[in-house]
DNA sequence: TAGATTTGACCCCG
DNA sequence: CGGGGTCAAATCTA
């Protein structure tokens, strides 16, 4: 089970995804579940590193919203550790993500009854607070970032063709 | 009892 | 068609 991030969330659901070992979970906010924070969560163990958690935030928190500008993207990926006492927050800020945000045009218009309320899959703006900071003990204390071994992949680096 | 979690089915997108 | 994501009904715990 993932750390706190300052949030209530509520599994909706898991499924098991081909290339991982182990199932994805999806949260949703314990609150305005079907109203406006459409805010979700998804977890993710990595298959190769049991220890490490693969959080995504997804949508927009519409609850509390305290201050940071909406200015850059907030971290919405993020690799928990859970392999020491305290939890190491790596932003792992995907490119790809950053240009895959779909602009939310007023009328985002609903493509389908299912899909529930508007907004594309990405907001535009990202109202999230200091999650690194509603972590439990972020560790801040020891700087003990070991977080090299994640994420290795199989690349050799030892000659180049 | 109510809210949360679990598991499966269904639906949508690629 | 398949994978991925969501919802809904049943169940459990507080």
């Amino acid at each position: 089970m993932p750390p706190e991030d300052g949030f209530t969330w509520r599994k909706y659901g898991q499924k098991e995804i081909l290339g991982s070992k182990y199932p994805r979970s999806y949260y949703r906010c314990t609150h305005q579940k079907l109203y406006e924070c459409q805010a979700k969560k998804m977890v993710q163990r990595l298959d190769h590193n049991a220890n490490i958690f693969e959080v995504t935030y997804r949508g927009k928190h519409t609850c509390h919203m305290s201050s940071t500008a909406p200015s850059s993207v907030p971290p919405e990926h993020i690799l928990v550790d859970i392999t020491q006492n305290t939890n190491t927050i790596s932003s792992q800020l995907s490119p790809s993500v950053n240009l895959t945000l779909h602009p939310a045009s007023g009328t985002a218009a609903t493509t389908s009854a299912r899909g529930g309320a508007s907004t594309s899959r990405y907001g535009g703006d990202y109202p999230v607070v200091d999650m690194a900071d509603a972590m439990f003990n972020s560790g801040s204390s020891s700087g003990n970032n070991s977080m090299e071994f994640l994420f290795s992949p199989t690349e050799d680096k030892s000659d180049a063709n």
